[in-house]
DNA sequence: AGTGTAATTCAACATGCGTTGAATTCGCAA
DNA sequence: TTGCGAATTCAACGCATGTTGAATTACACT
């Protein structure tokens, strides 16, 4: 197996694939492109994974496991003390600490092409039962622990909320670099996860009542 | 000019484009889909506008400018008072109760396209900057004024988040229907406001400090 | 060195795409 | 009723698409 710059050509038609797929999307990608991209030739991509939506499904499943696993560890990690509503929403956001201290810009495609199918009403469907919509129902139960008054209409929609603001930095559209003039960057995952917390549990609580 | 259930073919191509763009974005659809849906030849749109694109710019643009003027009336309303944060947000998340007032199908698809343009990163480029962001600048002005204390940057991110959430609730994803079990759903327009004022509101508090 | 299997390329297919120019129909004014 | 321009359809073009089967190369094992 021939390997270039460390990487399996194999990998390289999912790197390129991530990449192309979250700037333009399932449609807006053709297979020569990727193929174009990877340095390889059209049918390969089609002999390693079968057909054009089997190659999406490769690439989003990748690196799903993974994810949910870190954010499954980090709910739990205080498990049985005492948590603060901070401590739940920021195992929420691993996936931005995650995609900024790695570096890789791999997560960062694959962070924007999960903002690409939450948006989507199509691909949500289709797409996030598969993995992402287990842990979820976890989420919430911790979020019932530290917001005892609530009921859980409003619980659901303040997580849709911070849900929003979640996809909405992953999809790094650069919206907030033009209207900030420069103050503020889209790739700047550091500067997003540092206000959101706060944004977040401050939201949590005007709808939710007070915690602890 | 032939006329069917009180609308002209060609506006009939625009409310069929609208409703499939916002669906499948823009690449997920063709001209004979469009006119397929509009029970129009397949000529005719480029007859009426031109390229696909041209289609695509036309249905954006069609609702655009009234949009635009409503939200600037609603924000001026109160010029010279003294604001509330409140009722600054309340202002700039107009589009919820527009469309929920209306209860015209029309334009929960145009708020729909609206959310995909603006979590795409190239059509969030392309699009945005056209109409919807001169008026965002009015925004933070009035944002400014009743968080004294804020810097710049903390407040664009905290608009960021605001316009996150504002998106996904146009998406309308179906997802909170799914996993709240139904007891939350994604076309409650109505409720989506009702919390959503208060969260972002406490959002902005928490992280832009206090407010008179 | 030789053999078998996986990886990769080559060549081509049927199909669907956006677009266009010519032909036809419609709607209204003279 | 005739004429004329706008609206609409018809027919077809060149091209790009996803996919496939056969041919070729690379590689591990004996």
């Amino acid at each position: 197996m021939e390997k270039v710059n460390n990487t399996s050509k194999r990998e390289r038609i999912l790197d390129v694939a991530e990449e192309l797929f979250a700037r333009h999307g399932f449609d807006g990608v053709t297979m020569r492109e990727i193929a174009n991209g990877a340095e390889v030739d059209v049918a390969l991509a089609s002999y390693h994974f079968g057909k054009k939506r089997d190659v999406f499904n490769a690439v989003f499943m990748r690196r799903a496991d993974m994810l949910n696993q870190s954010r499954r560890e980090v709910l739990y990690a205080s498990e049985g003390k005492q948590q603060t509503l901070e401590q739940i929403i920021e195992a929420f956001l691993l996936p931005l600490k995650l995609a900024q201290e790695t570096g890789d810009p791999g997560w960062r495609n694959y962070l924007a092409l999960l903002a690409y199918i939450m948006a989507s009403p199509v691909w949500s469907k289709e797409m996030m039962p598969k993995i992402y919509d287990r842990l979820v129902e976890e989420f919430i139960d911790a979020l019932r622990g530290v917001l005892p008054g609530a009921t859980d209409e409003r619980i659901y929609w303040c997580y849709h909320y911070l849900s929003g603001a979640l996809t909405l930095t992953l999809a790094q559209t650069g919206r907030i670099d033009r209207l900030s003039k420069g103050k503020c960057k889209s790739s700047d995952f550091e500067s997003a996860y540092e206000y959101m917390v706060p944004f977040v549990a401050g939201g949590f609580r005007a709808v939710c009542g007070e915690t602890k």
